[in-house]
DNA sequence: TTTATACTTCAATGATGGTTGAGATATTGA
DNA sequence: TCAATATCTCAACCATCATTGAAGTATAAA
């Protein structure tokens, strides 16, 4: 059960454009993970700068590092996001599952990769 | 679907001890919300200062508030709290559900109030 | 209309957070 | 070992945010 402290942690590291760019790049990679300089190079950050906001997102619980060679690789780490929301909507409906169930669908929906899909 | 722009501005509101209090007392709460002035007292702030912080998770587009005699009653817009969900796992599993499933079992149990049923 | 209640707005203060660039550390190949 | 690559640490600067208290607005009761 994630703590209210952990939560606000969470949140202030997703509050912030280049963070929440790398989580989300983080989210779409996969458990394997992106290298920080694939990540630098994605969002337009200098080193220094991706450097500083993987350690505010490590510090935060929500990704992961591994060293692999020269490169150190960060990946998302799924559990938290799970709890993050988990946090938000515990007893969000007070019985009355129709006023929540919109969220589960969309968390459903999120295994349908990019969207066009859903037109096929 | 959510803008980053709007995802950031939601995060930032989250980020911080008393609107994640707000928020939390009003998904629990449910649709028909709660006075200002309740609020304030529940999370133990000046009205002066609860009054800022439900500004600022308003124009955040996650409580929406109505007048209701002299009293200004707040509640959660849920299907802002659901994009939002949806903006951060959007393509979390490259075609791999297991994943994410985690989450989506962990907000199905969102509607199962206080916890402990989970050990029945 | 006067008084009380419920909230909001505003300005000033102190605290926190983001960016940058220079220098340091760690790994690898020549 | 030397040089190149990849990443991190640190300090300084500027910008943004939270809190407080006083004054303002809106509603309702006496």
């Amino acid at each position: 059960m994630m703590a209210e402290r952990q939560a606000l942690t969470a949140f202030a590291a997703l509050s912030q454009e280049s963070r929440l760019r790398i989580v989300r790049a983080l989210v779409t990679a996969g458990p394997e993970g992106l290298a920080a300089g694939l990540i630098a190079e994605g969002i337009g950050v200098s080193s220094s700068n991706v450097s500083f906001h993987l350690k505010e997102l490590e510090h935060a619980g929500l990704i992961a590092s591994r060293r692999e060679g020269r490169s150190i690789i960060y990946s998302a780490v799924y559990p938290a996001l799970s709890g993050l929301i988990a946090f938000l909507m515990r007893d969000c409906c007070q019985g009355r599952p129709e006023v929540c169930a919109p969220a589960v669908t969309a968390l459903d929906a999120c295994c349908t990769p990019s969207g066009e899909i859903v037109h096929a």
